[in-house]
DNA sequence: GCAAAAGTGTTAGAACTACACCCATGC
DNA sequence: GCATGGGTGTAGTTCTAACACTTTTGC
């Protein structure tokens, strides 16, 4: 009876995409593929794949991206279901969007080039096929709003980092440039980030220090309703 | 070739839920039915139904809505889509949920009784099928803060409403209390809301103006890159 | 010793909070 | 004429934005 009312309606298809934004000292980046079967074989891609049966959306996600890129690990967070009758022109599929942004150096370049995938500039982003561009814009939208209320959303960082780091992803993602001075004093007036006595020297002579996010202090904040609002400023 | 390459893939249940959150000069409440069909039957439930063929997910909502309380022309916004492999216990389904705020008077109470739809105060929910609960919390989560960047999302307002409205919404909302001078200063400030000289006289004698939302100023700002911060004060 | 990036304070203006009284109307 | 909810202003405080120089180090 109750089986039967669920077996009269529709089965179909449920696809995940992975929206991947890196960062590195140049500006934001975003992960694409060559697509390897048809149709739109050879056009670039998201990091696409279906929902299997034994496992849940997050899971899925975490595999497909794994799978097509070798990224392991990584937090992705869901952006939104896209379901339109004819998004994809073979059959009626509906695709549950996810994003992440990482660390474009802390990850092994060489594999997730083995894995036919290249980052590109998001300034310059080839043409996508079926609705993965409108996909990127969503994610590329939400980063910015995410960003606008916690250190980038914590679970999108590296666990270590440095101040002029996090200013240049912060001007990544908003294309803007920040002051350093204020840059600063914002973000370390949240209260979620502890400086570390490491330096990292990559970038400068005079080394830079490391903080770590505080993921403890920052679930306090967030259960006291405090809102850690970060607006982009010139 | 490419079709099979779809084939080979699991076919799955694409279910909507509905979460409507109501509000009238007492706070905010919940829309429930009590579900028809096995399993759970007579359990409080969230409106719900499965996707259709030649629908997208938002036709699909706004339709199983209709169905199930009658309510038309309702702007639903998509929250997430929910996939825990055992949600449904029949069937592996994932289910899209989306939300509503709508003012509980200005649609019609008595078809929404008709259907067997009640209205529950949010702090007096009872307990709720599969997942539900947890739908309920993250929609509640997503109206608080949607509400502090702009005027509650103005897709969410009936077309004209008062300034004692908008800040009882708030209260409810925010389940707190707002000072009336601050309220109102904020809310101008943003600049999206226009005088009617109308007076609604429901709750006074005085009557209170009439404002509408002015989505292309809004617009505008948005693309503007504004923020349009709305903090909850005391 | 110099080039290159990291780090640090101050001040003027804007925004926020707290707070109390008059207004318009229907009865 | 009075009860009820609608509407208005200000002052003290806090937050924001704009701005320039010193420090450290590797070469």
């Amino acid at each position: 009876m109750s089986t039967e009312y669920y077996r009269n309606h529709a089965h179909l298809l449920v696809a995940l995409d992975c929206i991947i934004f890196g960062f590195d000292n140049e500006g934001l980046k975003l992960l694409l593929i060559k697509r390897d079967f048809e149709p739109e074989k050879g056009k670039w891609s998201l990091m696409g794949g279906f929902l299997g049966k034994g496992e849940s959306l997050d899971e899925a996600a975490g595999r497909i991206l794994n799978n097509l890129t070798g990224l392991q690990n990584i937090y992705l967070e869901q952006l939104h279901a896209f379901g339109e009758v004819e998004r994809d022109p073979v059959e009626r599929t509906i695709s549950v969007a996810y994003y992440a942004l990482i660390d474009v150096q802390a990850h092994d370049k060489e594999l997730v080039k083995q894995h036919g995938a290249s980052w590109f500039s998001i300034h310059d982003v080839p043409e996508l096929i079926f609705d993965h561009q409108a996909m990127v814009n969503a994610a590329l939208k939400r980063l910015r709003r995410k960003a606008s209320h916690q250190p980038v959303g914590f679970e999108l960082l590296p666990e270590k980092f440095t101040l002029p780091e996090l200013q240049k992803l912060y001007e990544g993602i908003y294309d803007t440039s920040l002051d350093k001075r204020n840059f600063r004093r914002r973000i370390l007036s949240m209260d979620v980030l502890v400086k570390t006595e490491e330096k990292l020297k990559k970038y400068s002579k005079k080394g830079a220090y490391l903080y770590k996010f505080d993921q403890k202090k920052y679930k306090e904040r967030v259960s006291n309703g405090d809102s850690l609002v970060f607006k982009p400023i010139k």
